[in-house]
DNA sequence: CCTTTTCGGATACGACTGTATTCTAAAGGG
DNA sequence: CCCTTTAGAATACAGTCGTATCCGAAAAGG
């Protein structure tokens, strides 16, 4: 009898619109008539699937989670784990504008979890989780010797986030982000290449 | 004839509730009013100080530069020049509310920035000479045998802003902020240690 | 075909926004 | 002492905000 739409699916696509302005014109630009321009809808169809903005907010922060989690999923875990993960953290840097936004949203939300104890403690379980992923990747590299192991994993993992991180943050505002790149490379390299 | 008032020392006073209000409550917070109440003003008395909101937020984010160029200038340059660099940036780390305000301040700031071309031009000049004072007293310390000289010190520089960036974002979001302080400093060790 | 259910557009409301304007009170130079 | 200039409070105004409510249209099962 009802009228049936994938509402998972439309869920998605409103906080796909979200994300994008929050990418192009940051989260002060974000509103529930902005997200139904975006999106191509009107306000109300907004409001049908997200009943707050909290919500909606919420939701597109877990999205961009998943992207997150999804980008170590794809890579395949062979040859030198070195390089392999060299070659992730630069995938990750703001270099195009679907990784821009993708750093721009996460900067955003961090920023305002730094003021809200709600979002907080969502924002750390996710930074907590991404440095539990690093720190089973890293021990493996250890283990194939591809990696110092004279300090543990975790602190290891504490300090690779940290620096693609901040270099991250830093080509953001950058003229030419990509000449911070072999800074990036170096940096990470010296900090886990074995010691002899 | 006219009434006189401290005009600078006043700005001052108005922009500091700004930051205030920042790191308190985010920079969404921020409202011509809401800086007003804080500094225990009326909304007209800011709009005599800065025209625009647009004015009372550069004003501001000029205060928190000149407050971590100050920082740099009361560090007085003797003994080993890499334990010196480490405590400067233990206390650069959000650990009370002063610095976490700081913190916060300069992340919305940057949050900002990067969908706002002409904020971005300012923040990546204050990167830029906080990258270049760094460089000038890392290259220093190599000189004096404190810091590894195989690599240039503005690559040094650019990773050691980049970790300690990182590390305060981390810290900004976690629920024990001091438990990361260890591995900030291994990290900072690990990258700047002279080679054998 | 018709009925029932949901979709989603339209509208309404009160609160708040930035800025412009108007006002009163105070203070220092003549 | 008064007059002029400024400080800074008060008010006004046109938008936008989030949310609530109401409405017509479309679609699937009987």
């Amino acid at each position: 009898m009802p009228k049936i739409v994938d509402r998972a699916e439309r869920r998605r696509e409103i906080a796909g619109a979200l994300l994008r302005i929050v990418a192009r014109e940051g989260v002060e630009a974000v509103s529930v008539r902005s997200v139904a321009v975006e999106a191509g809808v009107s306000a109300g169809a907004v409001q049908k699937y997200f009943s707050t903005k909290e919500d909606l907010f919420r939701f597109a922060l877990d999205m961009t989670s998943e992207f997150l989690e999804q980008r170590w999923q794809t890579l395949d875990q062979s040859g030198n784990l070195l390089d392999l993960l060299l070659r992730l953290l630069v995938e990750a840097m703001p270099l195009d504008e679907q990784r821009r936004a993708e750093v721009i949203v996460i900067n955003a939300f961090t920023a305002r979890a730094a003021v809200r104890p709600s979002w907080a403690e969502f924002i750390r379980t996710g930074y907590d989780e991404l440095a539990e992923i690093t720190a089973q990747y890293l021990s493996k590299a250890q283990s194939a010797g591809h990696v110092r192991d004279d300090l543990p994993a975790s602190d290891l993992a504490d300090a690779v986030l940290a620096l693609s991180d901040g270099f991250a943050n830093r080509m953001l505002t950058s003229a030419d982000p990509a000449a911070l790149l072999p800074s990036l490379e170096t940096s990470v390299r010296t900090l886990l290449t074995p010691r002899i």
